[in-house]
DNA sequence: GAATCTTCGACCATTTTGTTCTGATAATTT
DNA sequence: AAATTATCAGAACAAAATGGTCGAAGATTC
């Protein structure tokens, strides 16, 4: 009883370190199997389908991503460290949970149901926490904003547009001097004139 | 006549590629087809099989590596940067050539006779080359040894006790530091006292 | 030792996959 | 331009792989 969701747990970890590397099509179940030294059959009595066990996987990363973000922007103080730490982070941690990330993008997936969901309530939640973040920088002036609501939508849009390209050409350059350079933009047009950093 | 050949080689780039991110028995044909533009069939017009695509990717990396050995055997005079260049470059583009490192190494890969057939080659090709470069050290009164052709072969016996582990454990520690200690335990054995790197 | 929890191997239906075959089209030669 | 050859793609297929099921057999608990 207690044990099984212990053990689920385990599969979860095993699994999603397997998915990472192949994907989901190109992962068997025999090698889950293996990695976890049971039979395969044996996995069927904590999960339903080899899709459910993704489902969790996928699930158990959002979550991660959830915890280092609110974690990062709690850290700091000020708006302008606030965004920057989220924008860091996301991009960051997007890079280790790549099961969520391939989850998210990945073409081949899309007639999973549960993952429109995820990516729904994922874009969601991102839209708020992105209003809070601009409407306090507003409040303490730091931030120039008519309309909290747009520009948060105006971020997340701009973010995600960013992601792509920044992934795709990984290797290329650093991933933080790039992350820098635009934050540097992104904030030119956002922070006031003369806004001091309190 | 001469575009096949040119277009073998680009057949055992592309495949080389996605051979060494899933492996021989992950990689399907039709991938390897759609990451070249044309119909599976059309592969069959080059190369024979499957695994005939893999030998030939194999023998290409087998080449690179024994160029990059040579080169880094010329580009120094005393004998022990010879050695620590051949050791060093060794290891380092063995991870680069994943496939031909796989096909060492991986049990799943075996049956393939033809990688037996480069394993000898190979390890009949480094035993000369070695033999070859602690006789020289033995010549310059820089190695105290005795019998160059044992020593040659305790050598490659040593490197290759050490591939496994340095490659099992890849990311825990920097290769760099790990292959100096290796080497400098190597060559106190091996060195003469108060010989000067001429 | 009955009842329940957990694991496993054998088996199955379906899908995947390496390979072949046939023919179409482009290139080259005669 | 006819004939030959080189190059390619789609359909078809046999064999292998794979996700999932089922009943039985170990464990564990009561």
């Amino acid at each position: 009883m207690v044990d099984k969701d212990e053990f689920r747990k385990k599969i979860i970890i095993s699994a999603g370190q397997i998915f990472s590397r192949y994907g989901f099509r190109k992962t068997t179940m025999d090698e889950l199997a293996k990695a976890l030294k049971m039979g395969k059959s044996s996995i069927y009595y904590y999960f339903k389908s080899k899709e459910e066990i993704f489902e969790a996987v996928i699930l158990s990363e959002a979550n991660m991503l959830r915890n280092e973000l609110t974690k990062a922007i709690k850290s700091v103080d000020s708006p302008i460290d606030k965004v920057k730490n989220y924008v860091f982070v996301r991009m960051k941690t997007f890079e280790k949970l790549s099961n969520y990330y391939n989850a998210i993008f990945d073409k081949n997936l899309d007639h999973f149901d549960f993952i429109e969901t995820i990516r729904s309530k994922y874009d969601r939640e991102e839209l708020a926490i992105l209003r809070l973040l601009i409407y306090h920088g507003a409040r303490e002036k730091v931030f120039r904003v008519v309309n909290s609501e747009y520009t948060a939508l105006a971020v997340q849009t701009a973010l995600k547009g960013l992601e792509v390209p920044l992934f795709w050409k990984k290797r290329e350059m650093d991933l933080e001097k790039r992350l820098n350079a635009i934050l540097d933009v992104l904030f030119y047009g956002i922070v006031r004139k003369q806004a001091s950093e309190a």
